[in-house]
DNA sequence: ACCTGAACACCGTTCAAGT
DNA sequence: ACCTGAACACCGTTCAAGT
């Protein structure tokens, strides 16, 4: 018997088996063995479909932060949890991020990080500002992670040798090993420390402003 | 004459008029009055056009950061350079993040970058750490801005009143005004700040250690 | 060298027909 | 209520045929 749930599951395997691009209304069916015209009977359109799949994984996302921890702490792991995703579903990943979803799946992470940073001693402004500064990091960190944007290794996986010319780009040569190497928990970790030293300097200055 | 600099302009214009989505080899080809075959006579397929775009829209970046200026003004400068991809190609800004570009124009804002960040003082393990931190920002900030990513707006635009439960969700809900404004210079320019800062502040200490 | 139409294997979605 | 095949208007790309 077919259902949403089903289709949504098989959308998502099929995703992560084949990629987000790969991904079609045709191909979901065939994985479930029915005529592509059954998926209509309860998913209204693939864009609808793919928001389900955004839903769904969204809300897999375990948010493990202990309520009585400092805020900094728990902006770390609010952090760590959202960065799950990229882990769990890679290839997902641009699909979750790209869906303007108002439902409680989208909502919560965005509720619960509001009020860590209230609890830090910001403004509802500040707040919303320190939000979207660590969204913005976190949704680019992460799309690096699973291979949307580039990590600026100057030589291809596949190739033996350096391609790029010392002359015309030395730091991009001289750096070449750091830039093949890329640990994507380091790296996101190391960014996202420096982030929460920053918001706490600011959240010191915000609590001292108001007495 | 078809040529590849028409193809490629014509192909920018398509984007920015109807989306990346829309994007299609027939609809460009239409768009130059031309059979559809004849553009692969002057690109090898569409992989190889929309990294042309990407490769287009990228060396029309102006960096105008003075090389005398102080690193930390170089590099607001540069962020800021980057995010006029945003403001003159914002339907492009997905194809020129998502592209793997070893090109010219692909390397040489990170050779900038690089060279500033060496500059400041950071070894160059730290230096691609730092550049990378800077990179996830701009991406995720650019993508939030032409509206790839959502920026958590408890409200549709197009509908008069908040939706939003507040009993589920009494932050999102209290600080609705806060999330549905969004002056993408200024939170651009907040956070860039908040990078820079930090940023400054870990270079004195490496600048410190070396002596 | 460059342009092209036909053809192939794909898309998402509508509609009418089945049970 | 749910499933379905045919049909329509699309894709990217190969190939053989034109100039």
């Amino acid at each position: 018997m077919l259902s949403r749930d089903r289709i949504v599951t098989a959308a998502i395997a099929v995703i992560e088996r084949e990629g987000a691009d790969a991904v079609s209304m045709r191909r979901i069916a065939a994985e479930l063995g029915v005529g592509v015209m059954s998926l209509y009977n309860h998913v209204p359109n693939k864009s609808a479909l793919l928001d389900a799949v955004a839903e769904t994984v969204l809300s897999q996302i375990e948010f493990t932060d202990d309520p009585a921890a400092h805020w900094t702490q728990r902006v770390r792991m609010q952090a760590r949890a959202f960065r799950q995703i990229a882990h769990h579903y890679p290839r997902c990943t641009m699909v979750v991020v790209s869906r303007q979803l108002r439902s409680t799946a989208g909502l919560l992470p965005v509720e619960r990080a509001l009020a860590t940073l209230r609890d830090a001693g910001f403004d509802g402004r500040e707040a919303v500002q320190m939000l979207r500064v660590f969204i913005a990091y976190i949704v680019g960190s992460l799309l690096r992670e699973v291979g949307v944007t580039p990590t600026f290794a100057p030589v291809r996986p596949d190739i033996a040798v350096a391609e790029v010319d010392p002359a015309l780009f030395p730091m991009v040569s001289a750096f070449a090993p750091d830039l093949m190497a890329c640990d994507h928990e380091e790296e996101f970790d190391f960014g996202l420390e420096l982030l929460v030293q920053t918001m706490a300097v600011r959240a010191e200055q915000a609590a001292g402003r108001e007495g």
